[in-house]
DNA sequence: AAGATGTGCAACCGCACGTGG
DNA sequence: CCCACGTGCGGTTGCACATCT
């Protein structure tokens, strides 16, 4: 039994996309918009599957998604979130909401874990890992079970931010500046240039000054030279900081809103039973990003975020959410 | 220089879930 | 309620490129 494939195997193209499929899928997006996949392939002629349409939209050639320089707040959101979550990379990435779940997934199977085993290897052997105590966490427990302690996971969560967004102001507003300034200046810091893919990059930036005109904002730079080819054009939409002026309350509201799509801890406490990343998804987000682009949404909520992490890096118990805490709920 | 091995990442696969008829 | 369909998600694979021997 079971279901049938989602599309007919035969006569259904596999692989890399070419530059060409590209340009047909987005300007097909571009008209249609994203959604009702299993029509993409028939309208636009393509030779792929429906699931491959989607997948190579919502990976690659969404507008907005940050590709590859991982900043080091990245990387600490992740490792957290991980910790938290577990490999729930959808529901992670929809805390980084210009990164897509795959290139975190990547990401962290490539570097971060890696990373953390050398880290707990050369820290301690005692504590056991707490990677695979992670991985064993996360496998281990059904479903039901999952989603239940998901919940509590969110609810510490909230907890966390809770006492991240209301710790005294004078400290708040000295790691506003240090991590703003800090954050401004480290994208591109630990991770290195990533190895061209030749003729698809020089292709691939063809259909970026194709789709030039559909992105509302402007494109402020394209490093020709990086790998991340056409997407690169899309993600340039460079988050200029924007807190300026503004008063704390006012960048913390904001913050909390971009970061999290609630307008406050009280809409955060009412949506409880529904796991935030689904309205959050970056594909629920796409066509907002093209109208409203979330313009300063990166340095804001990682410095608080950074904060956040930090924190509860060095002192757990002060925020109620122990690494393993989680796991004894039930 | 050439083959072997390692690494990173795009894409595929299969299962689960939500929804509408 | 059941079923088919569309979509989302996580795990895995395959390939291109980098590095090593």
């Amino acid at each position: 039994m079971g279901r049938p494939p989602c599309c007919d195997k035969e006569g259904v193209k596999k692989g890399p996309w070419t530059p060409e499929e590209d340009i047909i899928l987005v300007t097909y997006i571009q008209e249609h918009g994203p959604g009702n996949w299993r029509a993409v392939p028939t309208k636009t002629g393509l030779s792929r599957c429906s699931k491959s349409c989607r997948l190579r939209w919502t990976n690659y050639l969404r507008p907005g998604i940050k590709r590859g320089n991982f900043t080091e707040q990245e990387e600490k959101m992740i490792i957290h979130l991980q910790d938290l979550l577990g490999n729930r990379w959808a529901a992670i990435a929809s805390y980084l909401p210009q990164r897509t779940d795959n290139d975190i997934k990547n990401y962290w199977n490539t570097h971060l874990k890696k990373k953390l085993k050398k880290l707990q290897t050369g820290k301690n052997n005692s504590e056991g890992n707490f990677e695979e105590e992670n991985f064993s966490a996360s496998q281990r427990i059904p479903r039901g079970q999952w989603e239940r302690r998901l919940q509590t996971d969110i609810h510490m969560a909230k907890k966390a931010l809770n006492e991240a967004l209301s710790v005294s102001p004078q400290k708040l507003s000295s790691d506003f500046s240090t991590s703003n300034l800090s954050n401004s200046n480290n994208s591109i810091s630990s991770t290195k240039e990533l190895p061209q893919s030749s003729c698809y990059a020089s292709s691939a930036d063809n259909i970026a000054k194709l789709l030039k005109g559909w992105m509302k904002n402007p494109i402020k730079s394209s490093r020709s030279t990086n790998s991340s080819v056409a997407q690169n054009s899309f993600n340039n939409i460079d988050c200029v900081s924007s807190s300026g002026t503004k008063g704390e309350s006012e960048i913390l509201s904001e913050t909390f809103e971009s970061l999290f799509g609630f307008e406050s801890l009280e809409s955060l406490e009412s949506s409880n039973s529904e796991f935030s990343h689904q309205s959050l998804s970056p594909d629920a987000t796409v066509l907002q990003d093209e109208s409203k682009p979330e313009v300063g949404s990166e340095t804001m909520p990682f410095s608080l975020l950074e904060k956040w992490l930090l924190d509860e890096a060095c002192c757990p118990e002060k925020v109620g959410l122990g690494c393993g805490d989680h796991a004894q709920v039930f």
